[in-house]
DNA sequence: CTTGCCTCCGCAAACGATTGCGGGCGATGC
DNA sequence: GCATCGCCCGCAATCGTTTGCGGAGGCAAG
């Protein structure tokens, strides 16, 4: 029975081949096709036969066209703020890998930290339908996001808490890795440490400086309000606040920067000031940054374990993507950070 | 028991507000409803009518019917190798911002350079049904991009060329940067200058390469390949390139960097053997990213354009999916170099 | 009042897949 | 040899939109 009569047009031109047209080819309804590609759902011979005729002919089935069936794209979005920020680059590469391994493709969407471009892409991720979400948020667009959820299409947030929702969240342990890191200066006899942090609009400026503080404080050292700069995660910023805590006559031994981006600024005000790191000045960052290493001296850092907290976010996400782990709380994790120590830090001598 | 009977369901719960639904509520068809929100098919009247009731109803397109229907996503793959190097991660963000002003979004694939990924990347974007595609091509591919094209989804490359094709191509005008780079150096009166350069298998590698020859040719300097270190992009090579060039008995004046992944580890050498730059040596490296200018000396470099390449490949793509510019033959794009001087080159006194 | 044109809307057929249900048929048991 | 059971497969509905086609109605002209 060999059917001559076959191919009538040809699947290279514009239209694809379909379903249809390898059921017609194989001379089997489309269901049967369709059941038959799926795997396990036919006799074994026919569906040998119509896995080799469907690959013959080069059909590949319309992700379109079966999520609207199944009410499932294989997307997930992935919103950020940047892709500067080593953590967020981090973030994008690791959960695009993961993601894809799994068989979902991430929608990048860049937000600037801004509230209403975060709210455009939401609403525009929520009409892509999107099976999932993991995010950044801004922290203004809570209601959005727990109607997300709410509405079946799980969100896991990263990096960022959004305050007013119980959003599965992942974390860096700030206060944790800021105690850690002051602890580390402290025990090189380090008495005057300087902070350069965030803004303490944000969770992770907080909580880095109440890290920072409670070192001291434990170590019996009164927390001084001046040794500490609050700016923007920017190169402009670290320069100021470096300039700021260098201007003091009582100047300090070492320096605590909260951020790898205002770290290059700092770098620039030390050697502007011609002051040797680690010799005149001992200096620790938080959050690792591929530069580092390499520099001279290379600089030590708490690496807030940026790829941990991408894997992690990907895997619960992908967890509950697969229906597990359904009706288990909301829950935070938080990753545990950790003191690479380089040649940046240094013993005070008295 | 076929009957009808599903009528109005909780619209909250689970399910979204379809076109339907709408339809039901403003007692008209779905295909006035359609047409009402389209804008301009329908009376005013029934056009603000209909406007408003999806409004409060919270209705929201249903994407993937839709692009069943009219065959076509709103999806554009984004492939890269990577979001390290700043040529892709400036290419990441801005493409993104820009495919979204658009309408599009930009589903986010990485490669790491491997041949094999990127084939499964572009069969699975395929299946998405995706509307077009900017990708850094790995070159081993061209077959099933040129296929991709020819069956109307138009595909644009970016910063690598895909050799065997005659797609859409935008690149870095590297031959005439490292000509430029090279040329400066010489200007200021270097005779002996070292090029760390990436692998002779890649277009840039090489064309970066000749730049540089072509430039000491014209100087009426002799090419000598021994001042020439061949590697990946990354900082070990640059680290390693470092060293073998300043082994040399007649140690170069200068060095050429065409990458800035390598140039961090040739910082780490000229600091390992305290050279200082641009006391005892000048350096000029290909490519800028965000540390060069904080660092101290900031660091010159012959910008490749990444943001202009990064704007001119989304234009490109943009146009052609709206659907101009489509006969036009395949063209290539230069995006012009530019030389930023900083403080890491100087005048050779003799 | 009739005719004709134009505007606006509804019917129904797609788009390409998945899936509940029932029928056909071969194998099995007695 | 007949009834029963199960395995495969086909029919048709469905997911939520868009869009060609034709019908209904309004208004102006004759």
């Amino acid at each position: 029975m060999l059917g001559a009569m076959q191919e009538t047009l040809p699947p290279t031109l514009q239209g694809a081949v379909t379903l249809r047209d390898v059921a017609r080819a194989a001379k089997v309804s489309v269901s049967t096709a369709s059941r038959a590609l799926a795997g396990g759902l036919t006799s074994r011979a026919t569906e040998q036969r119509l896995q080799r005729i469907a690959a013959e002919m080069g059909y590949r089935p319309n992700t379109l066209a079966r999520g609207l069936k199944t009410r499932s794209s294989r997307l997930v979005g992935l919103v950020v703020h940047n892709l500067t920020n080593a953590s967020f680059r981090v973030l994008a590469e690791v959960v695009q890998q993961r993601l894809r391994a799994a068989g979902y493709q991430a929608i990048l969407c860049i937000t600037a930290d801004d509230a209403e471009q975060e709210a455009a892409t939401i609403a525009t991720l929520s009409d892509q339908r999107v099976d999932g979400l993991i995010i950044c948020p801004t922290g203004q667009n809570g209601a959005q996001l727990a109607a997300l959820e709410q509405a079946g299409v799980p969100v896991t947030c990263v990096v960022r808490r959004d305050e007013g929702t119980r959003l599965e969240t992942v974390l860096a342990a700030d206060p944790e890795g800021a105690y850690a890191g002051t602890q580390h200066l402290l025990g090189l006899g380090h008495r005057r440490i300087g902070l350069v942090v965030g803004r303490q609009e944000t969770t992770s400026g907080r909580e880095r400086l109440s890290g920072y503080r409670r070192a001291l404080e434990e170590a019996g050292i009164g927390f001084d309000a001046s040794l500490v700069h609050e700016g923007r995660y920017a190169p402009e910023t670290g320069l100021a606040g470096c300039r700021q805590l260098l201007d003091r006559d009582d100047r300090p031994t070492a320096l605590f920067v909260a951020n790898h981006e205002s770290a290059l600024g700092v770098l620039r005000g030390l050697a502007e000031r011609d002051i040797l790191v680690p010799e005149h000045l001992s200096l620790l960052c938080y959050e690792d940054m591929p530069g580092f290493a390499w520099q001279r001296p290379a600089i030590s850092v708490v690496d807030s374990g940026a790829e941990a907290m991408a894997e992690l976010a990907a895997d619960r996400l992908l967890q509950r993507l697969r229906g597990e782990g359904g009706s288990r709380a909301a829950r935070e994790y938080r990753i545990g950070a950790r003191l690479i120590e380089r040649q940046s830090c240094r013993r005070l001598e008295d």
